[in-house]
RNA sequence: GACCCCAUAGCUCAGCUGGAUAGAGCAACUGCCUUCUAAGCAGUAGGUCGUUGGUUCGAGUCCAACUGGGGUCGCCA
């Protein structure tokens, strides 16, 4: 039971005993800063069965609970108002048994699994900034409900299929010249990625030459020689044609190699991939269940749909005419094949905000097909990233390349660091592993600090910061204390006597330190790793106002000295276990 | 047209699910490095929480309508 919950049912059992009754149970919230106290308690709602005015209310309560005598030692009364302050044995406690505690704020894991699907691209083009908020989330939202005490299974539904797919393939046949990632030292994915370009650019003459012959531009859009050239390659590669296929894993294979680079550079990883050629004809299956369980409904071409239009959706469609399966169909069937093979009993998907109704429906048709997994689907839903231009488009190649983009921050990483001239002695390979660090940190921090649901915008002409509520500025306050600690000698780990008593600014850092599982369970249960964000900073600062304040290392008192720097030494460690969760290493000097 | 999301300081964002005088950072201005890392700390200034109603002891937070921005309503994925 945490200090809150054991107010809370005094408060409880104190009500009942003053008035008779107690219709709710109370409610703590944090005191504010402008008055003394570490919770507060309304009585405003109560004042109907204590017939009393709210500060008589409130006094009557909190005399209460000073009769009990623990946690509570103090209390003040501002209008409806009950503040009231805990014992200072509860944070020395704290500090006593977690400021060497590596897992603090980390639950132990269960056997409740989650898988937690991300990334998820498609092989024709390279990542751009809109997919690097996809990667960050997904693998700090996998390491949240980690902490959270589930087991994650990290999954990757590569999209490696498809019309989109073909259209790169066959404008590298068109144009290409055989040239590859070795014979043009291009990375392999902005390789298939210029060709999907380039087939935009064809097409796009094409059409505006058959418009200009004559022809509506809506004709000349489907008609178009380029477009049926690639129809006919899709007809083709699922007809196996040999060629076809050999090209096709060639230039996969390409891109594969480019996509790991940078998924290693940005430090996100997978558990189990799938991909879209084995996974695109299942579902199919379902749909015959869903027809015999009268879920879906058959129309006179033979197409299926379902009826949501009881759940103030539309119909929609599962199974085209011709018996193929439509995007939602794989989903239906990917949902199964997942649960079949791990037994999630949550499964969340990262996806852009562009599919709110996909996932709706698919959630929707889950449930009503019966499966009791259905109800642990989470759609983590988020917006767009946006240039000043508007947005982000890979054929028009008005994209913020992920590539070029970390070779950026490692750039003004390692300007800002050579500007401040804190790094002499240490070796090349040693700086340069610090700038990718301190440059990744500020472009994670500066993404997941945002509410994934929102939309942000994105100023290419404006570097990402590194000072002020920053990645680099929750690192540096780590490495400050690292280096602190490093210069502390050894004997304050084991402070004989008693605790000091605290003074305000070691309160403060305590208190914040408190918060931390408190806010593990918050971005578990929002799927929100802005939470930990914010909360990094709120503890980052709340160290550096102590640090400011009182001295560490220069202290006389012995037992001071020591508590003091175990506050230091957990911050460090909670700092750590933070960043972790946000996908961010630290490092030990900058 | 229908439905979904968003709107808080000049800019970028918080605001713990209805509580006290709405908070940070950037940008601007003042101070603080012969002492533990100044990528820091302290301070000044900056607000009709898009608008109008409603719900109640109490609304940035809940409800309704409106305005503005984005998105979705494909036998694309």
């Amino acid at each position: 039971m945490n200090i809150e919950q054991e107010i809370s049912l005094q408060i409880d059992r104190a009500i009942t005993e003053l008035y008779g009754e107690n219709p709710t149970t109370a409610k703590l919230e944090k005191t504010n800063k402008d008055f003394t106290g570490n919770y507060t308690f309304v009585v405003f709602p109560l004042l109907r069965i204590s017939k009393k005015k709210p500060e008589e209310t409130a006094a009557e309560i909190g005399e209460k609970l000073i009769q009990i005598g623990h946690p509570v030692v103090a209390y003040n009364v501002v209008k409806g108002f009950l503040n009231l302050s805990v014992s200072d044995t509860l944070w020395q406690n704290l500090l006593h048994k977690n400021w060497n505690n590596p897992g603090y704020g980390i639950q132990h894991n269960t056997a409740n699994r989650v898988m937690v699907e991300y990334s998820s691209p498609n092989t024709n083009k390279p990542l751009h900034l809109g997919h690097i908020r996809n990667n960050l989330l997904g693998y700090s939202i996998a390491e949240i409900m980690k902490a959270g005490g589930y087991e994650v299974i990290k999954a990757n539904l590569i999209n490696d299929r498809g019309i989109h797919i073909c259209k790169s393939m066959l404008a590298w046949q068109l144009f290409g010249n055989g040239e590859t990632p070795e014979s043009s030292g291009t990375k392999g994915d902005h390789l298939v990625g210029k060709y999907y370009v380039a087939f935009d650019k064809a097409y796009k003459a094409e059409i505006d030459e058959m418009v200009a012959g004559g022809m509506d531009k809506e004709e000349a859009e489907k008609s178009a020689p380029l477009l049926l050239q690639t129809q006919e390659m899709l007809r083709q590669w699922e007809a196996g044609d040999p060629d076809v296929i050999e090209l096709w894993k060639t230039m996969n294979g390409w891109v594969y190699k480019g996509f790991n680079h940078t998924y290693n550079r940005l430090g996100v990883d997978f558990d189990k991939f799938y991909y879209e050629s084995n996974t695109y004809t299942l579902g199919k299956d379902i749909v015959s269940e869903g027809l015999e369980k009268g879920v879906f409904y058959r129309k006179d071409d033979g197409s299926v749909w379902i009826d949501l239009t009881a759940e103030g959706l539309d119909h929609k469609l599962v199974l085209r005419k011709d018996g193929t399966s439509v995007y939602i169909t794989q989903d239906i069937g990917t949902a199964d094949e997942k649960f079949r093979e791990f037994g999630t009993e949550k499964s969340i998907y990262v996806v852009g905000n562009e599919q709110d109704y996909h996932f709706k429906v698919l959630f929707l048709i889950m449930q009503k097909l019966g499966r009791k997994y259905a109800s642990g689907m989470y759609h983590l839903s988020y917006g767009m990233v946006d240039l000043p231009s508007g947005k982000m488009k890979s054929r028009e190649g008005t994209v913020v390349d992920a590539d070029d983009l970390l070779d950026e921050m490692h750039d003004t990483a390692k300007a800002k660091t050579l500007e401040l001239g804190k790094t002499e002695g240490m070796a090349d390979a040693e700086l340069d592993t610090l700038y990718e660090k301190l440059g990744l940190a500020a472009l994670k921090f500066f993404i997941l600090k945002v509410d994934p649901k929102k939309r942000m915008l994105f100023n290419p002409e404006e570097s990402i910061d590194f000072q002020g509520d920053t990645g680099p500025f929750v690192l540096y306050t780590y490495a400050r204390i690292q280096s602190m600690l490093k210069q502390a000698g050894n004997d304050w780990q084991t402070p004989s006597g008693e605790s000091p008593t605290l003074l305000p600014a070691e309160r403060d850092a305590l208190e914040c330190l408190y918060a931390f599982p408190e806010a593990v369970s918050m971005a578990c249960r929002d799927y929100n790793p802005a939470v930990i964000a914010h909360y990094s900073l709120d503890l980052a600062k709340s160290f550096n106002r102590l640090y400011n304040e009182l001295s560490f290392l220069k202290e006389t008192d012995p037992a001071k000295r020591a508590a003091r720097l175990q506050i230091a030494a957990f911050t460090a460690n909670t700092l750590h276990n933070a960043c972790r969760l946000l996908g961010i290493e630290t490092v030990d000097r900058m």
